[in-house]
DNA sequence: CGGATTCATTTTAAGCTTAAAACAATTGGC
DNA sequence: GCCAATTGTTTTAAGCTTAAAATGAATCCG
């Protein structure tokens, strides 16, 4: 077809030709895969040793995190969870005694949860292995590799966060 | 307190501190961040503009890489998915028209899936659209930066497993 | 003051997920 | 051929997840 202005510079070639992108996709596969196998492994030991879901350590840890508390809402947004979902988890940690909600004096619409006594330390064992297991999980990448996928990971969490947030043509 | 022992070489000393393993949750903590990034984002874009959920389109994916069907057993071991699970997830594509349920004819106990053409059809535009998509999250790495986050999480995929199976000692 | 709006949370409906139990068909050993 | 073990699938019970609708409380503003 219109070949003429393929031969401009290298990149240009390779920004016009629409070219495959299996090794792209190659790469998020094998990124998910990492992901996965990390995540499900936390997950099955934390049921095993624990009894507790994932979902219930994270929202525990981000309690530990804010002493003081926090909102329905505020957990959400940190945990990138919906609203909904967290009334449900709240209420059966609650139930395990290792949260306590309080309803605002000054606003009564908003709900305050905190960690009790024993949902502190409860926690707090649950850490200790956690950041055990991942020490393992990556225990083969050198001080080195570390630093490089941390920075790669970096520019990639903005790469994709510019392409989900940016096209928004015109603006 | 026992300072006595601290000046040896520094690899002793990194092996030998119950040092805090906060790098590598970091590290881990970025990684999740990544991939929930992107799989959100495809989750909510199939859904969007094709109406499919995440698991239906792996499904799919599955079944077009083996235009010769699966059984169901096979497409639960590819997609690390119960068996369970997988009866309705089979079951709703079913009723979508997209995939067809074969009962062999020599093993009256398994169940062989395959694409209806309409699926087959179906998991095409998807594909397509979701090769494009990735390409965009991925797009401000250059190609050596792939390639480096392509060894690195090959090493890392290999460093966890080991970690996972591994730690049967005594065999 | 009072109605409209906004905000925080809860409820609901639908779907994904798993582990474990139940079922059903096949295969192996006698 | 028959019984036991194995294998493939389905069912069940419990929990996570979301989007959307509903509730209830606070605030805005005329």
């Amino acid at each position: 077809m219109d070949d003429a202005r393929l031969i401009v510079d290298a990149e240009t070639v390779v920004a016009e030709r629409p070219r495959d992108h299996k090794a792209e996709l190659r790469l998020w596969l094998r990124l998910l895969t990492c992901a996965t196998l990390v995540e499900d492994e936390i997950r099955s030991r934390l049921r095993s040793e624990f009894d507790v879901t994932l979902p219930r350590f994270d929202l525990m840890a981000q309690l530990h995190k804010a002493p003081d508390g926090l909102t329905l809402s505020q957990l959400s947004g940190r945990m990138m969870v919906s609203n909904g979902n967290l009334t449900a988890l709240v209420e059966r940690l609650v139930e395990a005694g290792q949260l306590e909600r309080r309803v605002s004096e000054t606003d009564r619409r908003v709900v305050n949860v905190v960690l009790t006594a024993q949902g502190e330390r409860d926690f707090a064992a649950m850490a200790s292995r956690h950041e055990g297991w991942i020490a393992d999980f990556f225990g083969e990448l050198s001080d080195a590799e570390s630093e490089d996928l941390m920075r790669l990971l970096g520019k990639l969490k903005a790469s994709a966060r510019a392409a989900i947030t940016g096209p928004r043509e015109g603006r």
